[in-house]
RNA sequence: GGGGGCGUAGCUCAAUUGGUUAGAGUACCGGACUGUCGAUCCGGUGGUUGCGGGUUCGAGCCCCGUCGCCCUCGCCA
């Protein structure tokens, strides 16, 4: 008889002979599934013939002598070694019984020398990793806070914090002039398949620093993290690239930059259009963009091209798709072509690069609409078409970010980033005259078109902290009532400094090559922001309410 | 808040235009076999078709509501 004997480092065949006593064997065809036992016996080579290839124990087998059982189980309502996965809920019901598959073992393992890669990197760095506080304060700016009443002060509360940003900039302050920490974060905002609630970031900040050292710094850790972890050089220094022109060549401030199929402007020659969509858009300001999806016209039928039409129209709020088809004899063909001129035709179908077979795709609206449909059809027809292997990593700089956005609903400026980001020195003068011209110090960490972690160096001078809270319509009150103690704090010998973030999980995530970023965490949470193994969140009782001083309106 | 997908046995799934007693694989239980390792063979247990209404002679299937999970837009400085 034989058992299969599982732990963390894997699995070994036990066996019960005959010879080893008839009570012996009557105790092992007691045990089932997921029972937990100690054996003692020898380990010995498999008789000729019984060798299992396929197992990396497969030479040898524990002949067992004495068998403990120490625990019984139910029956699991999925077994760990299932080849059909079970659906998600049930996996994070039953967590612990997903834990145990090799998978995520394998996930959680990869994360754990993940984490200590980077620590043990920052360590040679001479950074110390500082602990900031989960109790703190609640900043309206940004995402929504997860608030926790205050016991001992009725009608206030604690924020969870959304990063350690305002603590870190005081440690600068404080003279520790290299911070590092592995932070959880948290942000009551709807989910997405990368992003948690509750999400852990490596957190750094430096003094005595510009944009280059910072990213000089990560540029290191990256490479050291692809070497460790994946056995991949990457050439550094990491290739870097301005806002505007990732904007511009791909609608996205985090390109995927695994494959090319980049956006090209053809507004100038949709003036000319007969064609009345490309030429209004035209005239109108917006934008004329399009893409080539090399090789790709036979993939697409016309039922593909309607799928693709209402992805850019509902998803992304563009008007249209206008699309081509290049005929052997290179001329753009499609049910609109007869609206262009030919000869314009040529000249669109040049500009794109375009030879028999490819696929052009067009939208004719706002740049912002333009870039946001394109981008979204760019990713989709590159996961259709296969445009990168699938386990290609791509590793790049996203620099120099608008300091601010124009908030159409509240008609105001809003940051970009936060209200501590600096602008780049050449800019200041553009913060009163033109804001929506001036351009951070700040850089994101682009990874296979996921925003791996983003960061900036932050204002050290009290004036333009002031002129930035003036522009973000913060008035002097508010601004000292939320973040007196900074303030503050820059007028003792503030350091220059600036930093990063890093989210963890999304770099295991992508590591890992997985999709989901629930599948790197030991224990995440639904959509809807639930934990369905404890039920949490969960109700409390009325005495515990009452000592917090709070009623329930429902 | 909006759009989409899914929900049927413990699990993974099937069930023709709305039509007989809702099936299969697997798991589980019992037996046979005993060098098996995704064992095999024989037999068996197992269903509030997520929940609540409605339409119909008749609903797993159609309609309304609701709950849950996933993807996505908004949102996430």
């Amino acid at each position: 008889m034989f058992v299969d004997l599982r732990d963390r480092y894997g699995k070994t065949q036990v066996v019960f002979t005959p010879d080893g006593g008839a009570e012996l064997l009557a105790e092992a065809r007691q045990l089932r599934t997921e029972f937990v036992i100690a054996v003692t016996g020898k380990v010995a080579k498999r008789p000729e013939g019984t060798i299992n290839p396929k197992l990396d124990t497969g030479e040898i087998e524990l002949r067992c002598r004495k068998l403990e059982l120490l625990n019984k189980s139910l029956v699991p309502p999925f077994q760990p070694g299932t080849m059909e996965l079970p659906g998600e809920d049930l996996r994070l019901k039953y967590r612990y019984l997903d834990l145990r598959r090799p998978d995520m073992q394998r996930t959680i393992v990869l994360r754990h020398r993940m984490i200590k890669a980077m620590r043990d990197y920052f360590d040679e760095h001479r950074f110390i990793e500082v602990e900031t506080p989960m109790l703190g304060r609640s900043t309206p700016e940004g995402a929504r806070d997860y608030l926790v009443p205050s016991r001992v002060h009725p009608g206030k509360f604690y924020a969870l914090p959304q990063s350690p940003q305002l603590y870190k900039q005081i440690l600068m302050i404080a003279g520790y002039d290299r911070y590092v920490q592995v932070a959880r974060c948290f942000r009551d905002e709807d989910l997405r398949a990368d992003r948690q609630p509750e999400f852990t970031q490596l957190d750094v900040e430096m003094a005595f620093v510009d944009s280059d050292d910072v990213i000089g710094i990560i540029d290191g850790l990256v490479g050291k993290l692809a070497k460790d972890i994946l056995g991949l050089d990457v050439k550094l220094p990491l290739a870097r690239m301005t806002y505007d022109e990732a904007m511009e060549r791909y609608g996205h401030d985090a390109p995927d930059l695994r494959f090319g199929m980049e956006l090209v402007d053809v507004t100038e020659l949709a003036k000319e259009a007969d064609f009345r969509v490309f030429k209004e858009a035209a005239a109108n300001g917006k934008r004329v963009r399009g893409l080539n999806a090399k090789g790709a016209a036979e993939k697409y039928s016309r039922k593909g091209i309607d799928e693709l039409t209402a992805f850019v129209m509902q998803d992304h709020g563009a008007g249209g798709l206008v699309w081509f088809k290049v005929e052997p004899d290179g001329t753009l063909a499609s049910p609109t072509a007869k609206n262009f001129q030919p000869d314009l035709l040529k000249r669109i179908g040049e500009k794109l690069g375009a030879a028999p077979g490819d696929f052009l795709c067009f939208v004719a609206d706002t740049f912002e609409t333009t870039c946001k449909a394109l981008n979204g059809l760019r990713k989709r027809l590159a996961k259709e078409l296969k445009l990168y292997e699938p386990n290609a990593m791509h590793f790049s700089w996203v620099v120099e970010f608008p300091m601010f956005a124009y908030d159409e609903e509240e008609k105001c400026w809003a940051a970009m980033h936060h209200p501590f980001t600096a602008p780049r020195p050449q800019d200041l003068a553009m913060l009163e005259s033109d804001p929506g011209k001036c351009r951070a110090q700040a850089y994101d960490l682009v990874v296979n078109g996921y925003e791996a972690g983003g960061g900036t160096i932050r204002i050290h001078d009290q004036g333009v902290q002031q002129q930035v809270f003036d522009l973000l319509g913060l008035s002097r009150e508010t601004a000292r009532d939320r973040f007196g103690f900074l303030l503050d704090a820059l007028q003792y010998g503030a350091p220059p400094h600036g930093g990063i973030a890093l989210g963890i999980d999304r770099c295991v995530m992508i590591f890992g090559g997985l999709d989901n970023i629930r599948d790197c965490i030991a224990f995440p949470k639904t959509q809807k922001a639930a934990d369905l193994m404890t039920e949490a969140p969960g109700q409390v009782d009325a005495r515990q309410l009452k000592e917090l001083s709070i009623k329930i309106n429902t």
